[in-house]
DNA sequence: TAGCATCTATTACGATTGTAGGTGGAATAA
DNA sequence: TTATTCCACCTACAATCGTAATAGATGCTA
């Protein structure tokens, strides 16, 4: 498993990791907004089934208290995350695009951004 | 649960019956292709769980075979599907699309048409 | 009608996810 | 130094999903 799935609570955690730098579990769990906030041993075991995925690791300790730092960069999870989600449309990228259009959830600047990060990336590819 | 949530393999389920009408579970399994299709009894399982969801319903018999249905309409349950997916975004629309990009999932086509759909969709807004 | 093929219905099991309690040890505050 | 607080670690448990076997009923075929 070089990239493992992970769920939307892993993702959470390793949001914070990722945006917030090395924590320790007591720090990750109060990035949760106080209404509907996980315990704290709820983030601390999601926390090692992480460390046992590798996707992240104890990176020193401070006190008695464990500090965690990323092992996967957002990006790769982020990547792992697209494809299961075309995997659910067959991998079909019209219908998706027509749902989130539909949905509302695609506004005309999605769509001009989309349009201005494909032309630089063709001509980057171009240029290599 | 007005849309429960499904699996990947549920909504493959799901996609025969939106696809090819009501059917029986034989027909079902006989969608999947032959390379990794899963046991008669697996679908049969899935089926009677789609069932207790309220996501398709046994239309009518056929000998003694029942014949199935969907309940839930393939719009509603992408609809679902896309909001999940969101979610697991924090909701921001602008990283998802920059990774579709990145991983080459979105092409210049794909961006002409969503460009073309939502002019569409916001005129007909209008004269609504 | 006897037997084979096919279905239904029930049951099971391992993995994953979300949830968290309990116990004991370490750090800190008084 | 003692009491309080905080943390680590282990254990548990229900729900969901994918997987499928088994047993019993029904229907078709020779």
């Amino acid at each position: 498993m070089r990239l493992p799935k992970l769920s939307k609570l892993e993702l959470q955690i390793m949001e914070a990791l990722w945006s917030g730098g090395p924590l320790a579990i007591r720090e990750i769990q109060e990035t949760f907004p106080q209404k509907g906030r996980p315990a704290y041993t709820t983030v601390q075991t999601m926390v090692y089934r992480l460390e046992v995925k590798k996707a992240l690791r104890r990176a020193r300790k401070i006190g008695n208290a464990h500090i965690f730092e990323a092992l996967i960069s957002r990006d790769a999870a982020q990547r792992r995350l697209v494809d299961d989600f075309l995997g659910m449309f067959g991998g079909r990228m019209q219908p998706v695009m027509a749902q989130l259009i539909e949905a509302g959830n695609l506004t005309t600047k999605d769509v001009a951004d989309a349009e201005k990060l494909l032309r630089d990336l063709s001509k980057k590819r171009k240029d290599a």
